[in-house]
DNA sequence: GATCCGTCCTGGAACGTTCCAGACGTTCCG
DNA sequence: CGGAACGTCTGGAACGTTCCAGGACGGATC
């Protein structure tokens, strides 16, 4: 019982209710120029035949899909999915479609994918992923606007970008853990992108005006580089984001030390490993649902007209819990 | 810089190089009955003019898309996104682009994605939910192919299904338990899914194939329902996945239980957090790869006219780690 | 020199919609 | 009573492809 004979369509229905296929259109469209008894009549005999409309080919003849293309780089990074459905409810509410489309972390076909929504024809693009190269994002701007969301990166012309203040939250952890009374803290990363950048460049400008500028110390999160940092009296660590700090966490237990007595742990991301770690992970939660209701907007805007590029930055807070 | 200007088309190509559309069409798509000189010259111009094929008028015309949609719940279980990745690469050697749709666990909002899919034109559907209601698949069956990845659920005619072996995986668990010379093994389970009831059959059926019927345990995974288990000398727990492992897992250590030496704890599913537990979680695996290319499989003899349900039930296998 | 065949190319119809221009009948107004 | 205005409906063109039937041309064959 596969799919045996072919859709019913707009003749089909018409052929079936005795009218044109135009008044079925606008009938089913809700146009105020069907009569109450005509429209009523349709209604029920498309529903009788089965009848669903072809986006394909509304899709051509209006040279819109209401459809929203976003692209991720990696399903299981709870951070980037949160985002996407932040991103998914907004446009729901505006009446548009999400398709996904996921390339983990490979350029290449992460450009495909883009290419991909492009041609099924996506009114727009939310890219949640710093990993599409720059030309292709400024390619795909020419064919349909194009936002970024939740990932720090260089600004492309043409693109819009939603995002965290980076180095303000990084600047909270410091803050928080300062007057918690610690004074040698440190910075673990072992990223080399643009959003872990901007959070090690926030915690050394926050470090400098807490005159702590002496105690700047920045780490990668292996075992060396950690028990260097604990024999130079480390007492708070601030890892880029929460699986490198429950890798620090890890570090920390097996060494024999107590969190957060011996040691502070604080993370970045608020992702559902922060909540679930043990001892739970103080982080830094960015405003996910604000930032898919954000792009979706700047998405509109583009449609309506807009042509000057919009960068949103939003502000971080700070989720305090039991690891620091 | 937003889409300002039409995107070309066949015709504005044909003009650029002086020929027919037919012909662009014919050149474009590789067709032998085009003179080597003349392809060369309309790939050269359709590449300057900056000449995309239009999906959409594609799709209209053939009837089919070359698309296939999936369908998710949730986008945060690493179980369900990973299998989603392995439908995503079987498809693509075959020629095929996926599309994704998620939506939560509300059935409604599932049906409304299946809907979506279908109406965008996808030639084939690969659920990993079980929440979708049996309903709309039926009716889903009838438009394209549909196949169950991943999910136990009752069959639903018209439907093929690829899944793991819950009972023998089950059984798997509770065999290693008996020669690591484990007797009270209970099983910690809050699901009344499909899944879950297979796994606890298997628990059951293969506690009385090793003799210990009589010390069948079934409990939820609550703070309480745990004591008790523990207070009858209960030395091994099986729980019904990796989540619900874990949970075990942070009581026992907060009871000042040492795991594995006073009490074994077993997860399924192998994700990544059975990796990243401490201690690492023995797990059951299941294997996601060839599931995803199974069903990519199916989908295809599907559409090349098979009739006759297919439901495919592959080997679970145990990855022993720390925790047993 | 007419016929045939192959190679290379072309025009038009179709896919299922939307939308425009206009047709038809009735009512209203001057 | 003629025409405008309205409410309701219809037919055809268009969107950008693919595909089919066939046309033009050259060379080989009779």
């Amino acid at each position: 019982m596969s799919s045996s004979r072919p859709r019913p369509t707009l003749l089909d229905v018409a052929a079936a209710a005795g009218v044109s296929k135009s008044l079925v259109s606008l009938a089913l469209r809700g146009d105020p120029g069907v009569s109450a008894r005509t429209r009523e009549r349709i209604l029920v005999v498309a529903d009788q035949v089965g009848y669903r409309p072809s986006l394909t080919a509304r899709t051509l003849k209006q040279g819109r899909s209401m459809l929203l293309g976003a692209v991720i780089s990696s399903l299981d990074n709870p951070y980037h999915t949160e985002i996407v459905a932040s991103v998914e409810r907004a446009a729901e509410d505006v009446g548009l479609s999400v398709v996904l489309a996921h390339g983990s972390k490979d350029r290449g076909r992460l450009a495909d994918r883009v290419q991909q929504l492009l041609d099924l024809g996506v009114d727009g693009l939310a890219v949640v992923s710093s990993w599409v190269p720059e030309q292709v994002l400024a390619a795909a701007a020419r064919r349909a606007p194009v936002v970024m969301v939740g990932r720090t990166a260089a600004p492309v012309p043409g693109i819009d970008s939603v995002n965290n203040d980076d180095e303000q939250g990084a600047a909270l952890v410091v803050q928080h853990l300062v007057t918690r009374g610690h004074i040698r803290i440190a910075h673990v990363t072992s990223s080399v992108r643009p959003a872990g950048l901007a959070r090690c460049r926030g915690y050394e400008a926050a470090m400098r005006r807490a005159g702590l500028g002496g105690h700047v110390r920045v780490a990668r999160p292996d075992r060396a580089a950690l028990d260097a940092l604990l024999d130079e009296g480390t007492t708070a660590i601030f890892a880029r984001n929460d699986v490198e700090a429950v890798d620090v966490l890890d570090h920390a237990l097996d060494a024999g030390l107590r969190v957060p007595a011996d040691l502070a742990v604080v993370g970045y991301d608020d992702t559902v490993l922060a909540r679930r770690a043990r001892p739970s992970l103080t982080s830094v939660q960015q405003q996910r649902e604000v930032m898919g209701a954000q792009a979706v907007a700047l998405l509109g805007q583009r449609l309506a007209g807009r042509t000057a590029d919009v960068h949103e930055v939003l502000e971080a807070r700070l989720v305090v819990r039991a690891s620091s």
